[in-house]
DNA sequence: CTTTAAGTGGGTCAACTGTCCCAGACGAGC
DNA sequence: GCTCGTCTGGGACAGTTGACCCACTTAAAG
């Protein structure tokens, strides 16, 4: 009802698109679906965005900008080994997964119908950039208060840690299992260890 | 034009789905596209398929059931280490990403599909069942030709191999970065290798 | 050969989709 | 207070979808 400028209707669609994306799929995301949630009338739609493909663009750059790692840091330096840290940062992020299952899968079919869709053929790419820059960004805040140094080259290991945590959210998103995932957590919490040389040794 | 009973056509229906996924996305398997690739009239799908939901389900029945380890045994019993081992495995199996990215594609579209689909929210949970069970089956035959324990559960190493299998085929999918690939299985196999307890030392 | 049921093809349906149009309402600048 | 460009609402469009129906052909059983 209220006038609203086109470029302010613009992320209002596209925070309601990932909103329903998350609740009930990315295939139940129509134009009339998505002006529902943001209150508006189906003719905002196209005159705030050229179309629903320009849309969802919008909805991957929302969501690649707000994903953050800023609550892990403090993590970090309040665990007392790397393998500690590494433990509490994925089940930190499992938690997150677990607290909105519907975000974290939204996720994954934006990016596959992004591959599938010639005019988003690139997003994928640049939002696994921006994942692995992330990871980079934790493994080294991780750096100062272990005093520890990596024994391989920090992007490679931040590749792993991303792979991580996409199967680990995979596996859990198909059969629920906390317990094996927690598992699973643990082994990949050795995994990381093992890659650091930690110049002062913390005991358990 | 032939004369094919119910039961045949509804299992070439599945293989043409699954052909059509992999080629288009599941968004564009639709019941059209689907008899065009079975060659077969639209009349014939609901005569051997009562839904195109229940078709899917047999797509991924089929997709679970086709899925096999038999090609990667004979690489473990020729490498000459466990960390060798896997990584010749994690290797071969990106390779066979790499050789036909859409099937690989289409597994994750269907998970992600079925997770969202009353009917179906069942399917994922078997289907990794089944990968993990995979998995067992590879680390079991990697036991005996390099006489080694494994330091924890084969069943939660297991899952962890899926995880990294799968973390791994998504962010290839998304930025087919070869060589970042690459360094991810370097250090997943070094990672995977830390739970083996090699008896017999093999120099590389 | 005849009967019977299985299998086939074409046409059709209602529902839903993304997109567009147009008449009108509103607010800012003169 | 008038005007002009920005914004809004409802309605409409063509295309596509999953499902279905009915009249037909064919193979097998008696």
């Amino acid at each position: 009802m209220p006038r609203i400028p086109a470029t302010e209707r613009r992320v209002a669609l596209a925070r309601a698109a990932l909103v329903v994306i998350a609740r009930d799929g990315l295939a139940a995301a129509t134009t009339r679906a998505i002006v529902a949630e943001a209150g508006m009338s189906l003719a905002s739609f196209h005159y705030a965005v050229p179309s629903r493909e320009e849309l969802l663009r919008d909805v991957v750059d929302l969501v690649v900008a707000e994903e953050g790692t800023a609550a892990l840091v403090p993590l970090l330096s309040r665990a007392g080994s790397v393998r500690e840290a590494a433990r509490l940062a994925l089940t930190a992020y499992l938690d997150h997964v677990k607290q909105d299952p519907g975000h974290e899968q939204a996720m994954f079919e934006l990016t596959q119908h992004a591959l599938r869709t010639p005019g988003l053929r690139d997003l994928p790419a640049e939002q696994y950039e921006r994942y692995h820059a992330l990871a980079i960004h934790l493994l080294n805040a991780a750096t100062s208060p272990h005093h520890l140094e990596w024994r391989v080259p920090i992007p490679d290991l931040a590749r792993l840690l991303v792979t991580v945590a996409d199967g680990l959210t995979l596996a859990w998103l198909a059969d629920r299992d906390d317990a094996a995932a927690a598992r699973t957590i643990e082994l990949a919490a050795d995994a990381i260890a093992l890659f650091a040389d930690e110049h002062v040794a913390v005991s358990a």
